[in-house]
DNA sequence: TAGATTGTTAATCGATTAACAATC
DNA sequence: TAGATTGTTAATCGATTAACAATC
């Protein structure tokens, strides 16, 4: 990984809620792994958790987690566990994260509609808030409770709406370009569903989803 | 991380294409993600690319992903680069990935049908054989190129068909009745695309997806 | 040749872990 | 109290990086 972020805070102050320095890239992505999981045990109906359930569902140590978590604070009870929904809210202030996050959408197909439909962001706070297509047949169509727009609204709605992401549900060939209009007019984060290697400025940051990637490293464990 | 697994093969011998002990778990995610990006060049045409390159599109720092290659062989060309369609070989051999390997899926909605018919998992070795849902109304349609099938026949198609991943594309509410079936039949690696806590037996591997908590991360970095 | 990029070393830094006292 | 689990320390191990000679 080679962004260029800060040191880790680890110097722990007993009782203080830390106002968090910038988190290293490691502690920032475990945080958002306990998060998901967190979010998911939550709408389970759990009420705690232990950081030996958390490290079995995350595959981090578990030790490891206890320290991560310590570092900003005594947010777990001894012989308790954690509270789910107090940490999911210690975690996304830790992350600066609280608040709510509107993305644009692109591609009505199925994919575009599985994700548009489900509240796989939703529950993250995320709010799909458009869904464009350049089949002139899908605009004014309804994808959940949205109507799809053409791509050429595009500038209108990341304006009026305050769009953070992007994210692509589009054929390959037609990614790039898409990446060059989001980040025409100020969008700084896109998620990448296609298998397209998008080329954009080193101050965007594109996310390639590769679930069959993901099934590889999976794979070679079982297979070794 | 804590899978149990070995130690890293780092102790160079020139010349050698190593026959690889177990690799670590980090070695074996970051040559998961040169795969990937390596794929997508090479659909798009690309006969080299750089570590450099190969860092800007991973963020992994370039002299790590030289250090990483040259513990297996001198891929490279100096001044040159690697060659991308031979560098794709030559991390499936070492990932011990170069065959093919079959999918089960299981949901026949947007979702299930956006995975079936786009060829992210084609591109890495993985083959769909077999699409399942249990809605009578889609039992017997056509996704893609296959037929959907009831959930019953797990069992004579997971035998038959050598299927070694199972894909959950299906309503939380149902996930859990699934991975419990596909552990009896024998199944160790499982893809939730769900957003429920699945519950398995320790060599059971589960891989959740989740997009938002990846755009989460990837935010968190935006606004610091 | 000149420029580019690999392969490799050596030094540093952060991640990981076992262990255990504290305490719910 | 007895059992469970956190918070924290101290020691180890692996990851990361800059730098540069080798070489295409």
């Amino acid at each position: 990984m080679s962004y260029t972020v800060g040191r880790d805070s680890s110097s722990a102050q007993p009782g203080a809620a830390r106002p968090a320095e910038k988190l290293s890239l490691g502690v920032a992505a475990r945080l958002s792994r306990y998060l998901q999981v967190l979010t998911q045990a939550r709408k389970m109906g759990r009420e705690t958790i232990s950081s030996q359930e958390l490290a079995d569902y995350t595959h981090v140590n578990s030790t490891q987690i206890r320290r991560d978590l310590s570092g900003f604070g005594k947010f777990g009870k001894r012989g308790v566990g954690y509270n789910v929904e107090s940490l999911v809210t210690q975690i996304r202030r830790i992350l600066r994260t609280s608040g709510q996050h509107n993305i644009a959408l692109f591609g009505a197909g199925h994919l575009g509609t599985a994700i548009a439909t489900s509240d796989i962001f939703a529950d993250h706070g995320f709010r799909v808030v458009a869904v464009f297509d350049v089949d002139r047949e899908k605009v004014g169509a309804q994808v959940g409770p949205l109507t799809v727009r053409h791509n050429s609204e595009l500038r209108t709605v990341v304006e009026q709406e305050d769009v953070v992401v992007g994210v692509l549900a589009v054929p390959s060939a037609a990614a790039q370009e898409l990446a060059g209009d989001l980040v025409e007019v100020g969008v700084r984060i896109i998620f990448n569903y296609s298998d397209a290697l998008l080329a954009v400025p080193p101050e965007v940051t594109v996310h390639s989803s590769s679930p069959a990637v993901d099934l590889l490293y999976a794979l070679y464990f079982y297979l070794a």
